[in-house]
DNA sequence: GAAAAGTAGTTGCGAACGCAACTAAATGGT
DNA sequence: ACCATTTAGTTGCGTTCGCAACTACTTTTC
């Protein structure tokens, strides 16, 4: 993939910002994760996982912002690595909890130790306090944007 | 366990707020869009061609940070739907410049006007010196990861 | 000025994804 | 109890996309 490129003479909006520096996180993000056969989804996924108790299909939907037969296919996809197992939910007929085997977890902290050091590098850009701010401001607008979506 | 910084289950990170706003963004758009038949891509790519001039792909797909090919197979849509029209570049026999039709400089005005209104109203959760800052912030990370992927 | 290296664009292929339609289980109203 | 509605998850299908390999033209090198 190309290194991206910003177009000088509109780089100063909001909206093109977003879109590039998404786009290079992403694209760091996946040089980093290919080392463990990983795509960008499958290893938020793995994140989301608390071990001990399982997560529900439509929680990891939720959270990872995608459809629900995407998660499927996800989950699929892990199962068939080896690193995810998925149990029946007791109360819920209908229900799966997904858990990490112990293949998962592993290879789950040996990607975040990485993966760290590679978003350290590239958010080292920013101090401690712009990091900081930039979070605020972020959040404000997920949170604005959230409502605006709903009420639409 | 707690890696201080990179913890994705943390819910104020700045990554995975940079993932889940450029989520909602590309979702509003879609809405929007959807009225005039076209996808973010073919649209941001209706914007960036200078009807008088033409851009050649290659540019295209550097300031769409896309694929070439991905930008072969948009422009052969947006041609097909008469918004542009591919002239041979007299200075060079390899390349090709695109331009806009009539009907395609039409439908990307009007989008715009629709496509502005609904990115005031997305962005108007944020006062103007905080709209200022983001894009101060996200413009210093953008620059530093682009160099940062550059040298890896 | 011929061979090598580079560049513009295309094509084949497979991966990631959303949507709509579906099954099966749970919930709620009457 | 019974039917309607909702909810959990799956499947089929079409779209967007990147990568690798390719053609055709241009630039560089010797």
């Amino acid at each position: 993939m190309a290194i991206p490129y910003t177009d000088l003479r509109e780089r100063k909006h909001p909206y093109r910002l977003m879109h590039d520096v998404y786009v290079q996180l992403d694209y760091g993000d996946r040089v980093v994760l290919n080392h463990y056969g990983l795509t960008t989804t499958q290893y938020r996924l793995l994140n989301l996982i608390d071990p001990a108790k399982g997560l529900r299909l439509t929680k990891l939907s939720e959270r990872l912002l995608r459809s629900k037969s995407q998660i499927t296919r996800t989950i699929v996809a892990l199962g068939q690595m080896g690193l995810v197992r998925s149990l029946h939910d007791g109360s819920d007929g209908r229900a799966q909890l997904v858990t990490l085997t112990r293949k998962g977890e592993k290879l789950r902290n040996q990607a975040n130790k990485e993966h760290a050091i590679s978003l350290q590098a590239r958010f080292s850009f920013l101090t401690t306090s712009e990091r900081k701010t930039l979070v605020g401001l972020l959040d404000k607008l997920q949170h604005g944007m959230a409502k605006y979506l709903e009420v639409e």
